[in-house]
DNA sequence: GAAAGAAGTGAACCATCATTCATAGTTTCC
DNA sequence: GGAAACTATGAATGATGGTTCACTTCTTTC
């Protein structure tokens, strides 16, 4: 008498969930926030309308999920690269170039996750995720410091404005066209290391 | 028969402009582009909805126009530090040190101008007006590499990095609760030095 | 296979605002 | 003073797009 979801059920309803993000993160990517209205995510999801509201409480909640979901991976692949091995500057030179890289292979969803208007909700993850970014570079430069690597300064001030100069130089449409990624991604990292204040030349080659 | 509007009138209507946009401006800086509907700008001007519609074609041109004013000013004043007197390592500083030191003291303004989720438009000119920051700061740095003063760079990098680093240094809600904003403009200013590549302590005292 | 419980559908609903417009009020000029 | 030209008003209009819900379709269980 009693129904239960049998686990093929509960499978098949966490893949749609599944697919439903993926889809729509698609979506984001291509058209950004603005255009992704419940019906255009729900058409490429394959989906009615209404369905989306099986698997989220709104719109907002939906937009959310996308958005942890990429950048969280983000942070996730920077954490580690700043963990990784070498010097603290090295680290740091590491980390500016695999974000950066990342970033450059996928400049919608990039545009969407760093900077493109979006509603509220993804307005205050976003502020969360940005904290994140800084503690992890914050941290990277503390270590550089204790190290003698990188003089005194406030580490939080440099990660902040790592953040943002990251962020900027790969959403602005940086002069000539298409001015070879490769380069911009040197200038970027040399950047970077000027900015915490790394003696020239003391990064990875 | 021909009616012709006075000067008096002409001024009248004028100046009801002016202060539509003045009091625009404020309510923006209070709530954000979001809490700033035709009818709280036009309440805060003391005029009906519909009398918006007098002075601009549309919510979008208001809101241009207010983005623009505001910004307008404040690229002016950049513009005249950064081509004031001193190297051009000591005008780069005094130019950051203005800049965020202007936007400290108005929080609100600086947030909605910089960072804030904005209409479509509004994002359309934001993005002008940090190609002209950005044209501002590579002028300087290209003029501190021809002097020997800064290492070789893409200016247009560390230009727009400056934008970025400045930008998030001020809006986000850095560590501690009002960590003393002499504090976060010292560091902010060393920092932009060191990001350009500018020696250490090569600046304005 | 039939009843019960869920999930899926999509057209209708509704809230939000920008915009319009018929009307009222002002200013100009003879 | 009064006709003509214009400005101001604010309630009505309309467009957009998220959300709901009565109904259909699929799953489970016996």
């Amino acid at each position: 008498m009693a129904y239960r979801k049998t686990p093929a059920e509960i499978q098949r309803l966490e893949s749609a969930r599944e697919h439903l993000v993926t889809r729509a993160t698609d979506v984001v990517a291509e058209v950004g926030w603005s255009g992704a209205s419940v019906t255009a995510v729900a058409d490429a999801a394959g989906i009615a309308a209404g369905s989306v509201y099986q698997h989220f409480a709104s719109k907002a909640a939906l937009a959310v999920e996308v958005f942890r979901r990429a950048t969280g991976h983000e942070v996730d692949v920077l954490e580690s690269v700043l963990n990784g091995s070498g010097t603290p500057v090295e680290r740091l030179a590491d980390g500016v170039r695999v974000f950066a890289r990342r970033a450059l292979e996928s400049r919608g969803l990039a545009y969407a996750l760093l900077a493109a208007p979006a509603d509220a909700a993804v307005g205050a993850e976003r502020l969360v995720f940005r904290r994140r970014y800084r503690a992890l570079f914050a941290e990277v430069i503390r270590e550089g410091m204790a190290q003698g690597l990188l003089p005194p300064q406030n580490g939080e001030v440099t990660a902040a404005a790592l953040t943002g100069a990251i962020g900027e130089v790969l959403v602005a449409p940086l002069g000539s066209p298409e001015d070879d990624d490769q380069d911009i991604l040197a200038e970027l990292t040399a950047m970077a290391l000027r900015c915490a204040g790394a003696a020239p030349s003391s990064a990875r080659p």
